[in-house]
DNA sequence: AGTACCACCTGACGGC
DNA sequence: TGCCGTCAGGTGGTAC
């Protein structure tokens, strides 16, 4: 489930692997993950370089001399592992990039729901795709703004790739267990200071997860994710953590902690 | 505008 | 043991 956290990681790796190092080729294996022609996509890679990354919410851009990006996106299932050895690719590799210093990078996706594509303007792109802001990047007020007007249930509005783009339907139940709010909330029946809550707890889950290399196992204790599960215990009261349907998405959440404000 | 529901796809898991 | 239905969850389309 890679939600902005986990791109955030993706990012970083990339960053620490693939830099500036000539592209020789690549191999496509599953052609369903490209949103163009195979040979366009080699036609616009080979003999170039990744030259530095940049994130958008769930989705990974590397940019390419002079100014043109190759963007990933990972679906439910996707991600990325740079190696030397051909038989160290993972299992469900469906693009291969190789480097001239003999190393890979494996662009894999078990469920190949993600996508692959190429743009040489980065802000249209995002903008033709309707994200919204990084929620990582907006502040409070642009954070409230986006959310006044709204009628429906919070845990849709913090998925919602329109209103606020990283944000998937893991961390919005960890962010919604943190400023204690049930998942049905109505937006508009929050009022300014618990938007503010709410903001405060978007960036500190957010934050703590990169932090914690996007690894449950090594999330603090006081976090919902490594319980979400059904029946499980609520790290905070005990209480046992409740399963719903959100907008027909699964939700989990701590009944006792977090209440609909009446 | 918001919601419900379906589809895409693969593999893990539980029931029998 | 082995088959089968169900489910996961990002996104997008459709119907209401």
């Amino acid at each position: 489930m890679p939600e902005l956290p986990d791109v955030e990681v993706f990012k970083q790796y990339a960053d620490a692997t693939a830099l500036h190092q000539t592209i020789e080729g690549l191999d496509v294996t599953r052609d369903e993950v490209l949103n163009l022609p195979e040979q366009e996509l080699k036609a616009h890679v080979t003999g170039r370089r990744f030259e530095s990354t940049r994130r958008h919410g769930k989705h990974l851009f590397l940019r390419m001399e002079p100014d043109n990006w190759l963007m990933l996106h990972f679906g439910m299932t996707g991600e990325l592992k740079y190696f030397k050895k051909e038989n160290q690719a993972p299992v469900h590799t469906r693009v291969l990039f190789h480097f001239d210093n003999g190393y890979h990078l494996a662009y894999d996706c078990q469920r190949l729901l993600g996508e692959v594509d190429i743009t040489d303007d980065l802000e249209n792109y995002i903008k033709e795709r309707e994200l919204g802001p990084d929620a990582l990047s907006l502040d409070f007020d642009s954070f409230k703004a986006r959310l006044e007007n709204r009628r429906g249930m919070i845990k849709s509005a913090l998925m919602n790739q329109e209103i606020i783009a990283g944000i998937g339907n893991v961390y919005s139940d960890e962010i919604l267990f943190q400023a204690r709010l049930h998942p049905k909330t109505k937006v508009s029946d929050l009022d300014k200071d618990t938007l503010k809550t709410l903001f405060d707890a978007m960036r500190d889950v957010l934050q703590t997860a990169i932090d914690c290399q996007a690894d449950p196992d090594q999330f603090p204790a006081s976090f919902l994710i490594p319980h979400r599960s059904k029946d499980d215990d609520c790290p905070q009261d005990g209480g046992e953590v409740t399963q719903i349907k959100v907008s027909g998405r699964n939700a989990y959440y701590c009944p006792d902690c977090q209440k609909m404000p009446s």
